[in-house]
DNA sequence: CGGGCGGCCTGGAGGC
DNA sequence: TGCCTCCAGGCCGCCC
């Protein structure tokens, strides 16, 4: 389900929703996600505590309380974070609830189970071993051409995993990934040692644009994913080549193609992306 | 040592 | 209809 831009949007729709609101309870019903949760310590840090602010970190959205604590989330594939009305009947998969004081709850639903929820100390994230080893964020400052081209000194292989790295740049999965490719017309094959500098820049403004264009259109709704009010994303009318194997290309009216490369289905124009 | 791949899970889609 | 296989937006750890 969610790249950089669906958490932007799930963000988004909870700022005005759920700032200053207080959390009364946690209620879990499934330990097992990606990593066994740690109940004590969820109740101890998120129970009677405010939400001050909602941030986000490459896939992951923290959610910052009172007395320097952060609820973080991450949706794994599958993972859907909604607020509701505490009548609201529990669905399937709902595994973790956060109760509020204004009536509603907070509830995260993933039938894959490889989401992830944990809290922490605030001024502690970039320590934690889930953030130490990320880079740099795509719609940052610090982000272009030059900070992918270094990123990519002394490196091998083909662009597309190098992209997907999140050592490298956060935020970007297997969609966004080849319609970004596809919009800086580079083959997602292609070695990272031969790649100039003029394609760097074209990258990085392509996967820039994508992403924006992305949360700008709620996201994509493949299958899914939904904003914290139950909103779908329309992104998906747009992409060029994700998902639209044996489909012509808008740009150019070859074939699209997919391939399989580290595990993972890979779309691509042939005649526009070399 | 960097890169590739399997595994973690469930559900939906499509083939027979 | 039912059963089987394949596939899925992420990420980590193991392997070469």
């Amino acid at each position: 389900m969610p790249e950089l831009p669906e958490v932007e949007v799930l963000r988004r729709s909870l700022l005005s929703r759920l700032i200053g609101d207080r959390i009364t309870g946690v209620a879990i019903r499934t330990r097992a996600l990606r990593e066994p949760l740690d109940i004590a310590r969820l109740l101890r840090d998120c129970e009677g505590r405010r939400v001050l602010d909602l941030r986000r970190r490459a896939k992951y959205l923290l959610i910052d309380l009172d007395a320097g604590r952060t609820l973080v989330v991450h949706l794994g594939m599958s993972g859907r974070l909604t607020l509701v009305p505490s009548t609201e009947p529990e669905e399937p998969h709902e595994h973790v609830a956060f109760h509020l004081a204004s009536g509603r709850r907070l509830r995260l639903r993933d039938p894959r189970r490889f989401g992830h929820v944990f809290s922490l100390s605030t001024d502690t994230i970039e320590a934690d071993r889930h953030f130490a080893r990320l880079g740099v964020e795509p719609l940052s400052p610090g982000f272009g051409g030059a900070a992918l081209a270094a990123a990519a000194m002394g490196r091998r292989g083909p662009v597309k995993s190098f992209l997907m790295d999140a050592a490298v740049v956060v935020g970007v999965g297997n969609i966004y990934v080849a319609e970004a490719l596809h919009v800086a017309g580079v083959h997602p094959e292609r070695s990272v040692a031969r790649i100039s500098d003029a394609r760097w820049d074209r990258l990085a403004e392509a996967l820039q644009q994508v992403l924006t264009r992305a949360i700008e259109a709620g996201g994509t709704t493949l299958n899914d994913f939904a904003d914290a009010a139950g909103q779908a994303g329309y992104f998906q009318v747009s992409l060029a080549v994700y998902d639209r194997e044996r489909e012509p290309c808008l740009s150019c009216g070859r074939t699209i193609l997919r391939r399989i490369h580290a595990g993972r289905s890979t779309y691509y124009c042939p005649g526009c992306q070399h």
